[in-house]
DNA sequence: CGGGCATAATTGACACGTCAATCAGCTTGG
DNA sequence: CCAAGCTGATTGACGTGTCAATTATGCCCG
C-alpha cells in the first residue's frame, strides 16, 4: 500500500537534526570539562588505554585499533602529547618497524587526577539526564545505527 | 534510601561510549556522501540556510544564529566558500560594520544537485535504521539530554 | 638469495574549530 | 558633541582530523 517514502518527513528531519546538534553539544560539554584539566578528549581516549594495557604501553597500531582510530591521526595526536611529556615513544624490539607508545610519569599521574572527575561527568552530563528506560532505549538505538551503517 | 550512585555502572559506560561513537560513525557517514559531491557537512548548512533565506542573502551574524555556529567558525567557513566561487561577501547598506553572505550561482546550483540525495541519505542512513517508535524515543532522549545540559 | 609486495609508522598539505586579539563603526551619557 | 564602551566581523595561532605520499622494514616466493 504505501511505498517507501523518497524523503523523510519534517518530523524525522527535525529528529535526524536534533540527533547531530545533540551529539554535538554533549561532547563540546564534556570536552570543556577536560579542558578544564588540560586534556582534550582525544588525549583522555589515549591515556585510558594505556593505564589498561599491560605495562602501559602499546604498539602504535594496537593502541590505534584499540582506540578506533586511523594510523595517521593517532600518529599525530601521539606527537603532541609526548611534546607534553604525557606520553614517550620507543623503539620495537620484535619489529625495527614498529613503535611502541608507552605512558610517561606525567601522563600517569593526569589520567589519575582526571579519571574520577570525569566518571561524575559522564553521570552528570549524560546518564543522569535520562531515565533507566531511556538509557537502555539508547543503547538499542546506537546498536541499530551501528548494524545498519555496517550493512553497506 | 539508595544515595546517589557516585560513578556510571559498566553499562552505563557502555551506553555512553556507544553515544559518542555512534554519533561519530553516523556523521562521518554522512560527511562521506556529502563528499561525493565536493560539499562538507558545513558547506551544505550554509547552502541551506542561504536558499532559505529571503533574497537568498543574510547578515553574517543572523547566518550564525541561523545555523548556530560561532561568528569566528562562520567567518573562517565563509573564506573557504568564497574562495570556491559558492558564496559572495557584499557589505550592508545599514551597518557600515555589517557583511552579508549572498549565495553565489555555482553554490545555488550545486546546493539544488545535492539536496534531494542529501535527504534520501538521511533516511538511509538514519530514519530507515530505526522503527517509528525508537525515532520518537530518539527525539525525546536528544530533548532530554539538551534540556538537561542547558541546566547548568 | 633477492626482487617485489605487504605492513608499520610518519609526514605534509589542507580543511576545520576554538580562543583571544584586533579593528572598525555604532551608540550613548555627561 | 565626543570619549568610552558596545557590537559586527575578521584574523592569527594553534589543536585537531583526513587523505595521499613517503620511508623503512619484514616477508615470501621463484
Amino acid at each position: 500500500m504505501t511505498t517507501t517514502r523518497r524523503f523523510p518527513t519534517r518530523e524525522e528531519l527535525r529528529i535526524w537534526r536534533d540527533f547531530i546538534e545533540t551529539g554535538e553539544a554533549v561532547r563540546s560539554a564534556m570536552a570543556a570539562r577536560l579542558q578544564r584539566d588540560g586534556l582534550s578528549s582525544g588525549d583522555y581516549t589515549v591515556l585510558l588505554a594505556l593505564s589498561e594495557a599491560p605495562g602501559r604501553r602499546l604498539r602504535s597500531s594496537e593502541l590505534a585499533a584499540t582506540v578506533g582510530w586511523e594510523r595517521s591521526r593517532l600518529s599525530h595526536h601521539l606527537g603532541r602529547m609526548e611534546k607534553r611529556g604525557l606520553i614517550r615513544r620507543e623503539e620495537c624490539l620484535t619489529d625495527n618497524r614498529g613503535a611502541e607508545a608507552v605512558l610517561a610519569p606525567a601522563g600517569l599521574e593526569i589520567f589519575q587526577q582526571v579519571n574520577r572527575p570525569h566518571l561524575r561527568d559522564i553521570r552528570e552530563i549524560f546518564v543522569d539526564a535520562l531515565t533507566p528506560a531511556q538509557l537502555e532505549a539508547t543503547g538499542e538505538i546506537m546498536a541499530a545505527l551501528r548494524e545498519h551503517l555496517a550493512r553497506e
